[in-house]
DNA sequence: ATGCGGCTTTCAATGGTTGGAATAGTATTG
DNA sequence: CAATACTATTCCAACCATTGAAAGCCGCAT
């Protein structure tokens, strides 16, 4: 890369050379997007970033990136901290509070969730589907609990956790033979199954109303998740536990999922049924 | 507004008429101050509005505003539901769930604060100061709980609260004095204090550890607040109780959420000291 | 039918946006 | 301590994304 600093305008002749270098190539992308991509840049392991790396990951010019990122900082998106690095402002993150499928469905799955974590003392999540991947909205875990693959915020593969397998039963017919036919994300410690036995396993889970996995990564663990429906009877999150494998029967477990998954879809406004595919007639 | 709409391009003097209303006033606006600004009409009040609305309310032409939403859109920051209006989408509630500030203090508290929170069965709060109000960032509340007054991702007044007065005085004098010299935020159910007694309270907190406010508002209540400090010692976060008033006398709340308060500074970092003022030296 | 309101597309004018270059500041190295 | 390498910031002329009135659509109430 050491490009020889001749004291020459020189310029060059900006043709023969690299065809994607050209004068200013990056012109034509919408400010917004770039913006955005500015806050996509942050993510588990990058919290705190440096004017330079955001560039250098958003792929802009430092100054560029300054000038979007300062207007950013003045509204509160992102802050400033002591040392010159950026994070995400707390501002951001009380416009996102107001996201009907993120503390939406948290403010009021939480109380379900407490009883449920109470009872057990096990990890419990709630997540939704967002495009091809599950994010956690939530999880309560004791401080001595296992340990566990998710952090709230994350996100997590559909076909191979228990959330994830829930939220794609749920989904509808066409999104579900979309993901199929995609070779299956990779994750670690889960064994991923044939196109067959995922679709008796959907099946079942839209049957049951249960999905179970277990996966041996970050621990042992057996995973129970369990849908929460909205007043239309669309399946709008996943409920589980997780509890270290061998510890409770995967069936106790079922029943104590399934009645919080059931409270929550009743708050929601869900007018619980016999069967999933049962509808009631009339109600005001 | 029948303005004559003459087939002469005329222009007319854009001066005598009316001064506000030139030909396209709002130029010289930066595009994502417009496209945060949208972001910004969401509200508790607000969480889904149609693109009329969200023109009206952030005041600009339908078209621009369509403009600027469809790549929020498509991003994932707003999500567009069936009936046509724009929600705040989980996407942006996921880059906000890095937030430090946010979601960052509530992972390393909620274990303290579910603690608490079973041992009392009454609401369990966290803030943090953003400017001059302070957001809440977490809270714990039974379904039978008493009514409270905030919500998590609102905003509270500093000196009218629990929380506020603890962010209050763990603030820089400067930033004090500076709210001192403003009138105070108007609080439904609190009594206002006068300067001398606030600048006294503050000092107390201080010394104490501990804020007490009594409200009548939503309802009779008693909050016990205390302060959450980081490695630096800098006071990042308030973690408080709220009770009925007349149910638990507040000294023997006191231990409990200071107890708290102190495990979750621990967390973060910073080294227990016997008073807030001195500080233990020497330390990698 | 007619009017009304909200939503969407079009398009010419233009001013906000752009990024190289230069400067200043800071950490690392010889 | 100078040299080096990196990051952060300011400047500015070229330029293209942005702008919003206008007009077309659609649904709905009159």
């Amino acid at each position: 890369m050491t490009l020889s600093p001749d004291t020459e305008t020189h310029t060059d002749t900006p043709n023969a050379a690299s065809p994607a270098r050209g004068k200013r190539p990056k012109q034509g992308e919408p400010v917004i997007d770039r913006a955005l991509s500015l806050l996509a840049v942050f993510s588990d392991r990058r919290r705190a970033l440096t004017l330079s790396e955001l560039a250098r990951h958003a792929d802009m010019p430092a100054p560029t990136a300054l000038r979007l990122i300062s207007r950013l900082v003045a509204w509160g998106a992102l802050e400033r901290l002591d040392d010159g690095r950026y994070v995400v402002g707390v501002r951001l993150w009380e416009v996102a509070s107001l996201s009907p499928r993120g503390h939406g469905v948290r403010e009021i799955a939480l109380p379900y969730l407490e009883d449920l974590f109470e009872v057990t003392r096990h990890h419990v999540l709630l997540a939704v589907r967002d495009n091809e991947q599950a994010v956690l909205i939530e999880r309560l875990s004791s401080k001595d609990a296992t340990e566990v693959a998710y952090r709230v915020g994350g996100r997590a593969p559909l076909r191979s956790t228990a959330v994830g397998l829930v939220l794609l039963a749920g989904a509808d017919q066409q999104f579900q033979e979309a993901i199929m036919a995609k070779p299956p994300e990779k994750e670690p410690g889960v064994a991923d199954m044939p196109e067959g036995q995922l679709r008796r396993t959907l099946s079942d889970v839209r049957r049951t109303g249960i999905a179970m996995i277990r996966r041996s990564h970050p621990s042992m663990t057996v995973s129970v998740a369990s849908p929460v429906f909205d007043a239309q009877g669309s399946v709008v999150a996943a409920l589980s536990i997780v509890v270290p494998d061998g510890s409770t029967p995967p069936n106790v477990l079922a029943p104590a999922v399934r009645a919080a998954a059931r409270a929550v879809s009743r708050n929601l406004g869900h007018q619980a049924t016999v069967s999933a595919d049962v509808r009631t007639h009339s109600r005001g």
